[in-house]
DNA sequence: TCTGGGGTCCTAGGACCC
DNA sequence: TCTGGGGTCCTAGGACCC
């Protein structure tokens, strides 16, 4: 990448809530939220719910008499869904811009190195076009030196009317006004812990934290920090990573749809997260040789309680029935009679290309059976449905499992299985909310 | 009554070694 | 008053992002 080209950052807008209007047209009419699993909380707002004040991952219970009285569309996630279209959009930028200049950062977003800084708008409002001819999901174009101006850029696009959604600062004599008018907080890389701490120190706009010497705030947030100062200030730290994105660890975790007490009941859910995150991390030709799993009661009340313990295999293995067995071992660590659990999780790590994990000095026969066995499962489940095959272990209908009262036409637009079938699922290192 | 899930990276400090 | 010191590795926890 030359240092002196152009970085964009291409945001979908609203990016679940787009989803749902784009399949479903009449929601365009009316407020839209989309909720967390177990309808806990809002995880994506229309931008009339924003302007009412609600907030991100705020607790539906707050907000609902306000949400119906607007006659806000209150949907359960989808988020097979939100991955086709987000995979329709990666695969839009790349047939237009190629996938050397095209970073995907994250399910509804893409930095793009763009190069030579000629024509920037123009290249911006072609490709909003572009998406939304193709998908109906509106985007915000951002566009400067570093990634952390082009978020600038991209945030300031996103609010105000007047830039039609792409705003470029590269070069640009109003970058340090745009800046000015960014509280601390919206800095990429400034979380509300660091806000707090420089606000202390009476920096209160991005302009306030590019003026900083990088060395002042490495204190407050670490080397971060120092960093986003230089990123402020026009100097590229954070390259564009083009590569094919590795995963370093696959998680599965969920909250009860109520409290469990047995030890046999935690065990179905823990067993249950795993086969998940296994299917996943299979699909992704990966193995693992790291397993942690965690327990939690519920967080809001008194004498919260969690616990994690890893196992650590020599080695790497995505064989069901064997990763089962450190399953249980970390379980044993974990569970406590007598307690009310509200959460789990099971954590993949140190997670290894199959292709390159080393054979076992023994058991590598049965490894590779057992192995050959497992393969064969996915491929019947991805066929004909999720768990038509299953190991005796896994248990599919426990109390543990969540509500999703707010689902709406499910068996039309789940199209999540077609895409499994394709193979395409999960075979894009697509970090996923 | 009701409070999400999946990631990454950095650092302090303990354990261990010589 | 005194208690060696320096390096490395690992892990738990914090902070952040979407």
């Amino acid at each position: 990448m030359k240092n002196d080209g152009a970085i964009g950052i291409l945001d979908c807008n609203n990016f679940f809530v787009s989803c749902e209007r784009a399949v479903n047209p009449a929601l365009n009419e009316r407020p839209v939220v989309v909720l967390s699993h177990n309808d806990g909380c809002v995880i994506s707002r229309s931008d009339e719910v924003k302007a009412m004040g609600v907030k991100m991952a705020q607790p539906l219970f707050q907000v609902r008499k306000m949400l119906d009285q607007h006659n806000t569309a209150i949907i359960s996630s989808n988020h097979s869904l939100y991955r086709q279209y987000a995979e329709q959009i990666h695969d839009l930028l790349i047939e237009d811009l190629g996938n050397k200049v095209v970073e995907l950062y994250s399910i509804d977003e893409a930095f793009l190195d763009l190069g030579s800084p000629d024509k920037l708008v123009m290249l911006g409002k072609h490709l909003k076009r572009l998406i939304f001819e193709k998908t109906k999901i509106p985007v915000s174009v951002g566009l400067a030196e570093t990634k952390t101006l082009a978020k600038v850029a991209n945030h300031i696009a996103k609010k105000s009317a007047k830039t039609q959604g792409v705003l470029n600062l590269y070069g640009s004599k109003f970058t340090d006004l745009a800046l000015q008018q960014t509280p601390i907080g919206d800095v990429w890389g400034v979380g509300p812990r660091s806000a707090i701490k420089l606000k202390a120190k009476g920096l209160n706009t991005a302009l306030d934290l590019k003026k900083t010497k990088p060395e002042k705030v490495r204190g407050d947030m670490t080397i971060f920090g120092s960093r986003t100062v230089l990123e402020l200030n026009g100097i590229k730290c954070l390259p564009l990573e083009v590569s094919e994105h590795l995963a370093k660890s696959i998680a599965h975790t969920r909250t009860f749809g109520r409290p469990i007490r047995s030890f046999e009941e935690v065990k179905k859910a823990i067993f249950f997260f795993t086969t998940r995150a296994l299917e996943k991390m299979r699909w992704n030709e990966l193995q693992t040789r790291n397993v942690a799993v965690f327990l939690q009661t519920d967080r809001f009340r008194p004498n919260f309680y969690a616990k994690a313990f890893a196992y650590r295999s020599i080695y790497h293995s995505d064989v069901t029935s064997e990763i089962y067995d450190w399953v249980d071992r970390c379980l044993a660590e974990v569970f406590v009679e007598g307690m009310e659990f509200k959460k789990a999780g099971v954590i993949l790590s140190e997670l290894q290309r199959s292709s390159v994990v080393a054979p076992r000095l023994f058991g590598e026969h049965d490894f590779n059976r057992r192995h050959e066995l497992v393969r064969s499962m996915d491929e019947l489940n991805m066929r004909y449905g999720r768990d038509v095959v299953y190991f005796a272990a896994l248990n599919t209908d426990g109390k543990w499992q969540g509500q999703s009262e707010h689902r709406i036409n499910d068996e039309n637009h789940d199209i999540g299985r077609d895409a499994i079938g394709k193979g395409k699922m999960f075979k894009r290192s697509i970090r996923f909310m």
